[in-house]
DNA sequence: GTCCAACCATTACAGGTGAG
DNA sequence: CTCACCTGTAATGGTTGGAC
């Protein structure tokens, strides 16, 4: 390759080019470079910018910005070199910081905007990312922009229920999954407000997504919503996009199985198809006990019939005709908000499935769940806060009788999640609640 | 109308990961 | 070490469209 130091008033001709493609030597000059006028094609030379030549009997001086005090020989020469050395080391110094910040703030710019996320979070994020920075010791290893800045912008994306796929993130970034998978845990410590966040909103965002790809409509999007308020306890224990997934392909299979296959649901979500039938079945079919279960799309009828069980189809009796609201009343009424009262609601699973099961949701405020010796494999046990506590540190104990014939089925609780759960009995009797 | 290849959806299963 | 959960991928099945 040829390197070509043009002077100033000089003619293209001059250089004697010749088109690499034609062979031709009509070129002409560009901004860009050197390109031939017949086939248009640009030369490989070169152009090289041209300034005014070096003299070493001057100091080169950059017109703006910092001062460049001349180059290392020019420098020694110089008799104040000492003092132009040390000068040029005080300015050198820079509080790390400083230093810190600026490179988080451009691992953010770069991050959102090969996300495409809102410019508006920037502040955000950066307020996270110094929160989250303070409360890590000195020397930990996701004190570095290069870790924590995709954590923060994962998390606090959503947290404020913006959709954000971990992998795109994760591609772009040089944390690896392993560490990004591991500060899950941690993030508690840091960010405990976290748990709290509206993860349905979050995953009806989601739903929305699915329903304008695919032209789905608002029905979808309403019977999605719909099954995810009955079926939340039940699902829940899992990623939000999985869930997400699981109600769409559910309500898809059910009303739209010629329109959209379910694998491109899992597709749009990020998720393997894999997942959500292995979802329904354990959490709707094993779950309610209902036998039949083939494959997800092979199951699709027993679906149906499930969700129609669930009044979920009738969008017309949208109302919650058939819920039945229990108010217990109770003296443990706590600050005396109405919210506090426990409401016991049943769902029946009617007998379309000849299936004689009902569902049981229990919500209560206030209440903990006991883990110790005093549970077995035949009740749960949770103790009920009230203003007594306060005074006199006691408080009720509510127990809850499993019935045997289901005890096999027994849900799993969530040690995090205590006041609401679900479980399930057979027809005969109500449960057994002792206080 | 039939055949066949290409493509896509679905199913089945092995394997990775992390919690207990 | 076991189990639950999820992912990745090969195998299988179904559909579509072009050639004859």
């Amino acid at each position: 390759m040829t390197y070509l130091n043009t002077p100033k008033n000089y003619d293209v001709s001059d250089l004697h080019l010749i088109c690499d493609d034609c062979g031709g030597d009509q070129i002409i000059e560009t901004p860009q470079g050197y390109v031939c006028k017949m086939c248009g094609i640009e030369l490989e030379v070169p152009k090289m910018e041209y300034h005014r030549p070096y003299g070493d009997n001057k100091l080169q001086h950059a017109p703006l910005g910092r001062t460049q005090i001349g180059y290392h020989f020019e420098r020694m020469r110089n008799p104040l070199s000492k003092r132009l050395n040390t000068l040029s080391r005080l300015q050198n110094i820079k509080d790390n910081e400083k230093v810190m910040a600026n490179i988080t703030k451009n691992l953010i710019s770069k991050l959102s905007s090969h996300l495409d996320l809102p410019r508006s979070l920037f502040q955000i994020y950066f307020k996270k990312y110094l929160e989250i920075r303070k409360k890590l010791s000195k020397g930990t290893k996701y004190r570095s922009p290069e870790k924590l800045v995709p954590i923060v912008i994962y998390y606090s994306t959503k947290f404020r229920n913006i959709p954000i796929n971990a992998s795109d993130l994760l591609e772009i970034t040089d944390i690896e999954k392993k560490d990004f998978d591991s500060f899950r845990l941690q993030l508690i410590h840091f960010w405990p407000e976290y748990l709290e966040r509206n993860r349905k909103k979050y995953i009806l965002k989601r739903v929305m997504e699915v329903a304008e790809k695919y032209k789905l409509g608002m029905k979808f999007y309403s019977l999605s919503h719909r099954l995810l308020e009955k079926l939340w306890e039940g699902i829940k224990c899992t990623k939000d996009d999985v869930v997400a997934g699981l109600i769409s392909s559910i309500v898809i299979l059910c009303n739209y199985k010629d329109t959209v296959p379910v694998n491109q649901i899992c597709t749009t979500l990020n998720i393997r198809m894999s997942t959500i039938q292995s979802q329904v079945r354990r959490k709707i079919f094993e779950r309610f006990q209902i036998p039949g279960f083939q494959t997800l799309v092979k199951s699709s009828e027993i679906l149906h019939k499930l969700l129609e069980s669930l009044d979920i189809l009738n969008m017309e009796n949208s109302s919650s005709n058939n819920k039945k609201q229990i108010q217990i009343s109770s003296n443990t009424n706590y600050n005396n908000k109405k919210e506090d009262n426990r409401n016991i609601s049943k769902i029946k699973i009617r007998d379309k499935l000849k299936i004689s099961l009902e569902l049981i949701e229990i919500n209560l405020s206030n209440v903990k769940y006991i883990q110790n010796a005093l549970n077995n494999n035949d009740t749960y046990k949770f103790a009920l806060f009230n203003k007594k506590y306060r005074k006199n540190k006691t408080c009720h104990l509510l127990i809850l009788r499993i019935n045997q014939k289901i005890k096999k089925s027994r849900p799993k609780l969530e040690h995090q999640r205590y006041n609401s759960f679900f479980f399930l009995k057979d027809s005969k009797g109500p449960p057994q609640i002792t206080i």
